[in-house]
DNA sequence: AATTGCATTCGACAATGTCGAATGAACCCC
DNA sequence: GGGGTTCATTCGACATTGTCGAATGCAATT
């Protein structure tokens, strides 16, 4: 591992988390002399990784991200494939949809179709969730194991009441998942939110992503028709994608 | 600069423009023997800012991207502030809005609020213009000269048989920019697709941003009432900021 | 089965990044 | 308004670290 380069990424990911950090900050929390994280900021400001505030001496995060975090998206297989048949089920559901894939634990929403009512939506592509407080995360760790033993290795934080805190409760949720192919969660995550989840494979089998409906809770439960509408956005998917067996089998 | 965090960036840039590449392909392009740059593309995989293809063995951007987007956009305070006025803008006008930065000569998009009439809209945040071709690019040069030497440093190039190439064209334009606060841009960039912005001041009152509606050349020209809406919700934002003047003076 | 075109591993060398001390700038408090 | 404090920033010597070339391994193609 080249020392500089993961230095350089240690800086990245602490922006992300503290969004305005001077050099003596970060500095002091990677426990580095200032001038050696002096020299990694600069190098990645020009490049515009990170920037410098305008009034004030601090550094956030740079504008180059951007650009290429949108060419990632476009790269994206799944999501190419995956906006089309969203788009269909928000508008055939009335329900927000989202496609979500897995980022160091937790999920990361690379998708994101807003309700067809025309109410103000939040772009909430690049937000990421923990895992096992969402149904797209149940999905995904539900079929793939390595995942779930990195999520099982840290407590499971609570985000509300409702979150599933117990270990054993949760593998419990994974099997019924791998049987039925739908995941739920309700306000486990955020009050007054509750979303199901269907596995989306590639064509080398394994589950890569998952798709979910967001459902305002007041609205829930939903019905019989909505869940097989999404199971059927999911395959459809993982038919576009070429995937060689249907359903997908837990890796 | 430190060389290996430059090169770090040169690979995400290649990677940016190429979507796929092997280790040889990079190794090639930025003359270096391919175990020096497998070592690069090693420490940036760890930290997902490039993945590995799952079939074949080339690379491509990384997941990590994305969060890392998403967390600058969020800090963004222009941003923050221009989401409700431009929703506000779409909805009077009929217009797609975008809000959009300099970044290394070009446009880059930050923020887009569709047609309020429910077609299927592509997310076009991240996308990127040539300065030169874009009414929002025409803006930040005409107020920005050291974006505007940059510009005129090199050769226009031509994306329609519309779009101005002529350096003293391009500068004269410029002038009623300044002057009325308004860009326009017929063709110039995508065929059958014209935009009309303003400018944009933070804090320091210098142009940071511009504002653009983007419209179907056969609705062109728009009524007087629609540009003045452009130009209000400009100022809207740019007083949200605390700019200490308006309207902003070239810089 | 042999060959080609890759990615990948390894170890020696020296070029490179790192660090500590010195400088400079900005801000705050008295 | 001046002295003090807290930062970011610059600089140069040192040795740690990344670099490179050769060797290996893997897989596809013929």
């Amino acid at each position: 591992m080249i020392q500089s380069i993961d230095r350089a990424a240690k800086v990245l990911n602490l922006l992300q988390g503290a969004r305005h950090l001077g050099i003596s900050d970060l500095a002091a929390a990677m426990e580095l002399p200032p001038s050696t994280v002096h020299g990694i900021v600069k190098a990645l400001q020009a490049h515009k990784l990170v920037a410098q505030e305008r009034i004030g001496n601090r550094y956030v995060l740079g504008p180059a991200l951007v650009k290429l975090s949108s060419v990632y998206l476009d790269t994206l297989d799944v999501r190419a494939r995956a906006i089309r048949w969203m788009h269909d089920l928000s508008r055939e559901t009335g329900f927000a949809s989202r496609l979500g894939v897995e980022l160091f634990g937790d999920v990361l929403v690379i998708h994101h179709d807003g309700r067809p009512d025309g109410s103000e939506q939040m772009p909430e592509t690049g937000a990421s969730i923990p895992s096992h407080a969402s149904a797209i995360g149940k999905v995904l760790l539900a079929f793939n194991s390595e995942h779930a033993d990195d999520v099982f290795a840290n407590p499971l934080r609570e985000l509300t009441g409702y979150t599933i805190t117990d270990a054993q409760e949760l593998a419990d949720d994974f099997m019924s998942v791998r049987k039925n192919l739908i995941a739920y969660e309700n306000e486990e995550a955020v009050i007054g939110e509750s979303s199901i989840a269907a596995p989306v494979c590639d064509s080398t089998g394994d589950v890569v992503a998952a798709v979910a409906i967001v459902i305002p809770s007041n609205e829930t439960p939903v019905d019989e028709a909505t869940l097989t509408r999404l199971i059927e956005t999911a395959r459809n998917i993982s038919r576009d994608l070429g995937t060689p067996s249907w359903p997908p089998t837990p890796n």
